[in-house]
DNA sequence: GAATATTGCTTCGTATACGATTTCGTACTC
DNA sequence: GAGTACGAAATCGTATACGAAGCAATATTC
């Protein structure tokens, strides 16, 4: 690959950002051992960079680092996903109920796009596309939140949720109608100006749902206490 | 294997460890000047185990890091002081309202214990030492934590308040007299088995009410909204 | 005298090289 | 035939070396 582009900068952002987008998009499935001396061959870099970007990858959890064996991706262990999740569903929540007072009509009216066109994206249920538009209708309703290490948690979060192949409402489509409806309810709320804990229990409850969801088909017991 | 030799591991985490202990105990202070040989000379490596561990420092946000510049300790600028606690505050509620199923008698009696000196440490107060009794006590709290990721994120909050110098009450010693009370309230509502709703939301006030009062010393408004 | 160009120093960034550790295959013994 | 011990290959960990970028102080020109 000959595409280098001076405006990524130094080598070990290239190498970063390059196994990151691999890990997201699949072609670095879960479990795939990460070997230095080939990634760096493969990036026409030496291992130092390389070592950097994996480090940083671990840092967020998208790799595991085991020493002297060295770095795999991160699987998709069930029991990942349900702390993924349950973690996502609080910083998330915390995030959009912060944001929430700084949301105009124009990103109301936004999400509300994006949203009906989750609702067509029904009729032809397609689990890529619909997992997409819902990060993008949760993106504009937390974006705003003027905490910026919250969201960062957020943005770490749906990362991880990203590795997951494909799609979560693959795994879940029966969701996908009730997942449209509540983003509806959750636009009125912040609409009507609610309060900022009701703002963040409906937020939370929508992600927890999901995940319920999920438990539910896999197989155990929920941890949506509430 | 004899591992006791080896305790530390890799030089990475022992260059890790060391850096990361220095701008604990205040030898590295806010806005310091990390510079990566002068370091390895004196742990006695190279520098490059050295990077590695600057790099997740700078993960966790004890450091920041400039291409090309180099790294600094990170400043307690109020505003990062007041993000890292409103982070916190939410991180924690969390976690102490999952803990709080697993906490036994046991844990309710060490807790009460660090309360009962805490308040004892209010006769002749010694910020710091009532602030790391204040971290243990809440150590014990939300320690059971059943999802490693939130526990993850709380321990990183905590870190980078240590980083502050000294204590957390040093700036606010008006709150150490209802913090104890609080606690007590705390374990009362958890002995009792509360709803998780309950006791996530008494333990994040407890934290907000902390920010709030040094918010208030220093000058500007509240974000504790709730 | 002030603004700018130049030079040199400090520090980071990356490549290469070598030692250390693990893993897996093979041979040997019981 | 099974289990263990040994060895080779693969891979990671760290040191050293050199090139690049930033920064500061000094020289130079208008």
């Amino acid at each position: 690959m000959t595409e280098t582009l001076m405006a990524t900068g130094s080598k070990s952002e290239q190498a970063y950002a390059a196994v990151k987008a691999r890990i997201v998009d699949g072609t670095y499935s879960p479990g795939y051992r990460l070997v230095l001396a080939a990634i760096a061959k493969d990036l026409g870099v030496s291992v130092v960079p390389v070592r950097e970007a994996i480090r940083r990858l671990e840092a967020e959890g998208l790799v595991t680092f085991e020493r002297n064996v060295g770095a795999t991706v991160s699987g998709i262990d069930p029991t990942e996903y349900l702390y993924t999740m349950q973690t996502l569903s609080i910083v998330e929540g915390a995030a959009t109920a912060l944001s929430a007072p700084l949301i105009g009509p124009a990103d109301i009216a936004r999400a509300r796009a994006v949203n009906e066109d989750m609702r067509e994206c029904l009729q032809h249920f397609d689990p890529v596309r619909f997992t997409a538009l819902n990060q993008d209708f949760h993106s504009i309703l937390f974006e705003r939140c003027p905490n910026p290490h919250i969201l960062d948690l957020v943005h770490r979060g749906w990362n991880r949720l990203a590795s997951l192949r494909s799609s979560t409402f693959r795994f879940v489509p029966g969701r996908a109608h009730e997942s449209v409806d509540e983003h509806e309810a959750l636009l009125r709320l912040i609409e009507a100006g609610a309060g900022a804990d009701t703002i963040e229990r409906a937020a939370r409850r929508h992600r927890a749902a999901t995940l319920d969801a999920y438990l539910a088909q896999s197989n155990a017991g929920s941890l949506n206490a509430r």
